[in-house]
DNA sequence: CGCGCAGGTAACCGTCTGGTTACCTAACGT
DNA sequence: ACGTTAGGTAACCAGACGGTTACCTGCGCG
């Protein structure tokens, strides 16, 4: 095993191989097939999860082979924190493009209510990542340099509109952004990301447009029921 | 392949082997080791799901052998439909043994609230399980026979505090029964389920007393707010 | 007390899987 | 034109995996 020689990486080596991550030249045909590799893991990832997607499956998906993965990405685990990141990145850029500044705080939080879960609907591959993130007990999340970035425009929003409503006597007093912010995700995120065992307790289709407008009227009522001072 | 002689299930075959489900003597060092074996798997798989668990593992974790996880479930799969199914009768059983009947409408609710999130964060495995079942399309649990009767008391408890407090003025009118299950149960399994990447992104521990009590105050007061008429 | 069999062991098997190696090729600077 | 090399292909590998087979053992019963 391993020889001894240290030479300038092996015969071999298509990049720099172990994490371009953010400083990388990279060519139009390497981006893309990146790119194409990203997209086919992103699938197979949320809908396998970690453990059971395949390689040679994400290479075959992206029109590309194991080879360029493992040259892009490095290992399988590599790719899944990649992939993440790039998950919660988009939902950032989403939640950040919400505009609640000029409305009434009532009408705000309700925006904000509404968006999430629609984000949520739109977007079951990122419901199935984040469980699938936490059934590691967030070890790759953990080991990523962009963690504090994560940090939700959603919950400043969110917190912004709260401190409207309680100054304006609009909404209650004393209320907990964060934990408010972890009740308005819990109900469009559990919704979605349970739809499948609901459905089959309930007998009843719950991803039509019909069963998630029902949901969003409901969610935003017991938020701004709650919220009622 | 399959040989095409059906005689009696082979030379050798400690049990029925396909699906020994209900109607089963069994011995009590079986029944031990069915057990045991049982045990080691809703740990494994709640730690690592379905693709991630392995076999030897569980049969190892449970001082048996894989010979004889075979003899008992026949599959890896059917083994975890097992699993699945114990730990919603599980969850089911406690739910029922919470008494509410005499309770004024918003104690009783904040009583079930409150039930379900502590239900919840003591029994992470069930949480796992239930997020991994998801992933799969609830592609398991569908097969399960025992699916009509996983209708939780919880929605029937709630549907009867509902109603009784609407009827007595307490709570507001038109609220859905089942909208407001999956509001209750969210706001508790979203909190347990998401645990770790929460903690990573807000750097705080999530699973403390202190924490979870805050949690349940927090979670009371948005559904007896939302509740108010 | 010995014997039949439910219950258990361990070694084995074919296949799959993440990761690697040896080799090719097209684009581009010169 | 042409050599260099980033980008790509395909065959390969060692170990792990779910599942099976051949064999053993302790316990209840006549």
């Amino acid at each position: 095993m391993g020889h001894a020689t240290a030479l300038t990486s092996g015969p071999d080596a298509p990049s720099p191989a172990p994490s371009p991550r953010a400083a990388a030249p990279l060519s139009p045909r390497a981006a893309a097939t990146r790119q194409r590799i990203l997209d086919a893991a992103l699938v197979e990832f949320a809908e396998k999860g970690l453990a059971g997607s395949r390689v040679d499956e994400i290479a075959a998906r992206a029109g590309a082979n194991k080879r360029m993965l493992y040259a892009h990405f490095g290992s399988k685990e590599e790719l899944w924190l990649v992939v993440l990141e790039r998950a919660y990145a988009a939902k950032r850029a989403e939640e950040r493009a919400v505009e609640v500044e000029g409305l009434a705080p009532a009408e705000a939080m309700a925006r904000l209510v509404a968006f999430n879960l629609r984000y949520t609907a739109r977007h079951p591959e990122f419901v199935a990542l984040l469980n699938q993130e936490n059934l590691h007990r967030a070890a790759y999340l953990r080991r990523s340099e962009d963690v504090p970035a994560l940090y939700s425009p959603l919950l400043e929003a969110l917190r912004g509109v709260l401190a409207r409503g309680a100054a304006s006597g609009a909404f209650r007093a004393g209320v907990d952004p964060m934990q408010l912010y972890i009740s308005v995700v819990a109900l469009g995120h559990f919704y979605v990301a349970n739809r499948h065992t609901l459905s089959t307790i309930f007998g009843a289709a719950l991803d039509t447009e019909a069963a998630i407008a029902a949901r969003e009227a409901h969610i935003t009522e017991v938020v701004l029921g709650y919220l009622r001072p």
